[in-house]
RNA sequence: GGCUGGGUGGCAGAGUGGUUAUGCAGCGGCCUGCAAAGCCGUGGACCUCGGUUCGACUCCGGGCCCAGCCUCCA
């Protein structure tokens, strides 16, 4: 049985979906006018290991991650840059889709974006004014009235007296109510704009993904997920919205990812403190970061440090050292490995429980690695396991010879792979020929460059440490 | 100030009312020319003060501390 964190009501529930075996799904994704940090990295890979995990359990999954490609930050960047809307934000979905796919995140089902979606944000904005929720300010912009709406809050756990008494919001003449927030933003002159009932515009940041989320999956689904900072204002606003709008509810599970922190601090634009993918796959491999990820609760902080890194690689490395050996020995019996897949599903049945589906994954590596030493012909079983059961984490996919001698940690610098074969054909020769100190002079030449040796049985093996 | 989540061994990070998390690091052993990898064994923890209980790290209450939201942010 499949429980879930649901912050809508604070409490691990069990998953029921609205229609039998099928999930419909949304996460807020990215405002593209930058790359990718390393808290989009988690978003992405985070909901890429739900939706994993619910086909696994036979699911149908329409998954669907939106793009904003339009909003106050992306008007103000490409102005900064000189450059039209539309090539910056293509230039980094392109972007956003490199590092996805560098993380071994599958793409969504749909991947709507708010430019494609005036029509039926218009569409939706209407209904609120016919409605009453929605009215005209004095300045043009369209506002929704948060009054007009009683559940507001409820997401968020905050009470609206409370957000009037905090009184933090932005002070606007405009609004009948300093929480109403914009639906419809009425352009200025040489903005990127729409025609409107009310006036030349473009939407507001909430009624995108109220608009798009409906649109591709209906009025009621099942799961919406995103970073905890959206939780307020702009997920309690979509529910006002999208529930003022059609009258029907409109999600069941609530799913909110913690942030990454870099000492303690949480990783965000503002505070500059970020780290961008593609700045740390200069230095660790791609898997090595959904590793990262992965090996803490998504709910939970996530510490980012270049020594949390080196942890995921060295785990990596162990879990792939067992497989390259285990595939070389060649076994293949069928063993019964239902114990550990078991705990495995378990694991993640549990609110998505990564570090103890990978802590599964470990014992399974002791085992493995025992019966390999043992000449068990369990071990072939057990490694096909081991590789199947990372294979729902969109880990240890990769051949494990190739990982092990990764080209990153090298960051363009580091020896050759034929560099690296002509020392060992040297050390090689020294250890024919007994040469202790010369073979261990080399080897040691070679640590510093950062390569590390094995010699077996059937030759010396090499891995970038 | 209001609200949310959290404080676990050297580090990371799960979990449980009474039994080994797991990984890295440490220590001892096996293996190795020596290493590495691997295997075996091993030390080490539950912020604090009360309460409930035969028994609490785990439940309840107070305190202290941390992070986050209340403003754009994944």
């Amino acid at each position: 049985m499949l429980k879930v964190y649901n912050s809508l009501t604070r409490k691990k529930q069990e998953f029921i979906p609205i229609e039998p075996g099928k999930v419909r799904m949304y996460v807020c994704g990215m405002t593209v006018y930058d790359f990718c940090h390393l808290g989009h990295a988690r978003v992405l890979v985070v909901f890429d290991i739900i939706v994993r995990h619910l086909r696994s359990l036979g699911y149908e999954v329409t998954y669907v991650r939106n793009i904003t490609d339009i909003d106050d930050k992306i008007i103000a960047r490409a102005r900064e840059n000189g450059e039209s809307i539309n090539a910056l934000t293509e230039r980094f979905i392109a972007a956003m889709h490199e590092d996805a796919d560098a993380l071994g995140v599958l793409r969504p089902d749909f991947e709507p974006r708010a430019t494609e979606s005036i029509d039926n944000i218009l569409k939706m904005i209407q209904r609120l004014m016919d409605k009453g929720f929605a009215y005209q300010g004095s300045n043009g912009d369209i506002f929704y009235s948060v009054s007009q709406f009683p559940d507001y809050g409820r997401l968020s756990g905050k009470r609206v007296e409370d957000l009037r008494s905090g009184a933090r919001v932005e002070v606007n003449d405009a609004k009948r109510d300093p929480l109403d927030f914009v639906l419809w933003k009425a352009a200025r002159p040489g903005e990127t704009s729409w025609p409107s009932a009310w006036c030349e515009g473009r939407p507001g940041w909430h009624i995108e993904c109220s608009a798009m989320s409906t649109d591709c999956l209906g009025v009621h689904f099942d799961i919406h997920g995103g970073g905890l900072d959206l939780q307020f204002p702009h997920h309690e606003n979509e529910i006002a919205q999208s529930e003022a709008a059609t009258g029907e509810p409109f999600v069941n599970y609530w799913i909110h990812n913690g942030f990454v922190e870099v000492n303690e601090e949480k990783m965000s634009k503002s505070l500059g403190n970020f780290f961008t993918v593609r700045e740390i796959l200069k230095q660790y491999q791609p898997e090595e970061i959904r590793y990262f990820i992965l090996s803490s609760h998504y709910g939970s902080p996530l510490n980012y440090s270049d020594d949390n890194l080196k942890q995921a690689r060295s785990a990596l490395q162990r879990l792939y050292t067992a497989l390259r050996e285990s595939k070389e020995t060649g076994a293949d019996t069928v063993h019964d490995n239902d114990a550990y897949m078991q705990r495995f599903q378990d694991a993640m049945n549990d609110d998505f429980n990564t570090p103890e589906a990978l802590a599964v994954l470990f014992e399974l590596t002791r085992a493995l690695n025992r019966a390999r030493e043992q000449g068990d012909p369990a071990a072939g079983g057990l490694a096909a396991t081991l590789e199947a059961l990372g294979g729902r984490l969109g880990l240890l996919q990769a051949e494990p010879e190739t990982y092990l001698r990764g080209q990153a940690g090298a960051g363009g610098q580091g020896p050759t792979d034929q560099e690296i074969d002509a020392l060992l054909i040297q050390r090689r020769a020294a250890r024919d020929a007994r040469n202790w100190a010369e073979a261990d002079r080399i080897r040691a030449l070679l640590i510093d460059m950062g390569i590390e040796l094995e010699d077996g049985a059937e030759g010396t093996r090499w891995r970038r440490a």
